[in-house]
DNA sequence: CGCCACATTGAAGGCAGTCAAAGGTGGTGG
DNA sequence: CCACCACCTTTGACTGCCTTCAATGTGGCG
């Protein structure tokens, strides 16, 4: 796979020529993690960010009990740890392949070389930071305001922009297993199998295989404002 | 007062010269609020960003049923907004003068005239909204995995560092009314009445008129982590 | 076939939110 | 100075959502 490709698909970089392209991708280096297998750990000094080639990592807390919260997966195309590595200090959360992964790295001082050249790039960082930033707040407010069959619904309404048109409704795949996505809502894995069953109880939506036929999906926008 | 001292001041135009300062501040204009009045709404559109030159302000969401949740309070010397500015669209949540307050306004286009004119400028803005992001990951970490008690422990542990030592012990002045702090722990008045009720008979805290006395810290430190 | 991880379902218990009422506390005006 | 009012805080009783614990079901894989 060529490096440079995949740099110019990401947001960030669209807008760099061909040898600024060059200049980051020497910069860094391609690292490949087995599936399960930890990028970085909370507490390790962040040195770095990373972009993800192919695979998906999943960023989580651990509780005092050892219970986990994921608080993001990446997927191909996104950069993370990069907020990290400007707080400076150590990484916040662990980060974990959830599937067999190649990320690329970049030792922090590419990156802010890279900045102080080309300042439009910092303003797009800063955008991407504060889309960030705007979506850890819905979450605090939906943590703390609302239930979780409102979490649930608010997070199927949320992904059926990516969902694939069937005769029956809108097909979602999930990106992780149940479980997971129970942590994502701040829940835990019993909770949401009987807040699914009871949403396909009222004809809201289907299970098929390892997706979820949205069958109401105005209904659902309506329980996730509740 | 001379806006120019405040604007030095803050870390994120230390650095700058005077000449610069001048710029950012003539891009700009003071603006006066009296207690209780809103700042902007959560979706008016976002084209501007605010530093406090005086009094305080909190931001905070709005639930569905009207119940509010505070995201953050800003004091003197904070800047604000500034993120959804970058992120375009509109306020994703309410501000709101706790005070009566100055705050200093800059239109969009002067602080990306600035970051263009000054990378370094830009990057210690990553800096900060790096650290807002990692204080909110911390706050979602709290409100899904921990309980009231633990979260209340982990807000007088944070605020120790800016207490004051008296014989009795660690004197907190609260920032706000006890409602308030209650939502910002995401939380009602009378749930955290009862667990500083509970933990004023454990012995770890006093009160006194407005302020928490901390007795017993290393306690408050366990508990945080349960 | 048996193991393991994940998912589902049931029963029980607890934390915290809601509703309601009483007890401060500070500010205003008589 | 006191009465009154508004607002915040405290306390009590109750309810419910969600977690915990436990058992059973299910699919993939060696």
């Amino acid at each position: 796979m060529d490096i440079r490709e995949n740099l110019k698909k990401i947001d960030l970089f669209s807008q760099l020529s061909d040898l600024e392209i060059d200049e980051i991708a020497s910069g860094g280096k391609v690292k490949s993690y087995k599936k399960g297998s930890i990028v970085f750990t909370q507490g390790q000094e962040a040195i770095g960010a990373f972009f993800v080639l192919e695979g998906r990592v999943k960023i989580y807390k651990l509780g005092a009990d050892g219970k986990q919260h994921i608080l993001h997966i990446f997927g191909a195309g996104e950069i993370f740890a990069e907020a990290a590595m400007f707080a400076g200090g150590t990484y916040p959360a662990y980060a974990e392949a959830l599937q067999d992964s190649k990320l690329f790295y970049w030792a922090k001082a590419n990156l802010l070389y890279l900045i102080e050249k080309k300042p439009s790039l910092a303003i797009k960082m800063l955008a991407s930071q504060a889309m960030r930033l705007r979506s850890f707040s819905a979450k605090i407010e939906d943590l703390s305001l609302k239930e979780v069959s409102a979490r649930l619904a608010g997070y199927m309404v949320d992904q059926a922009g990516s969902g694939r048109k069937t005769d029956k409704g809108l097909e979602l795949k999930l990106p992780m297993n149940k479980s997971q996505l129970a942590s994502y809502l701040g829940t835990i894995g019993e909770t949401l199998s009987r807040t699914l069953t009871s949403f396909k109880n009222k004809g809201l939506i289907d299970e098929d295989n390892n997706s979820i036929v949205i069958k109401n999906l105005e209904k659902l926008k309506e329980i996730s404002q509740s």
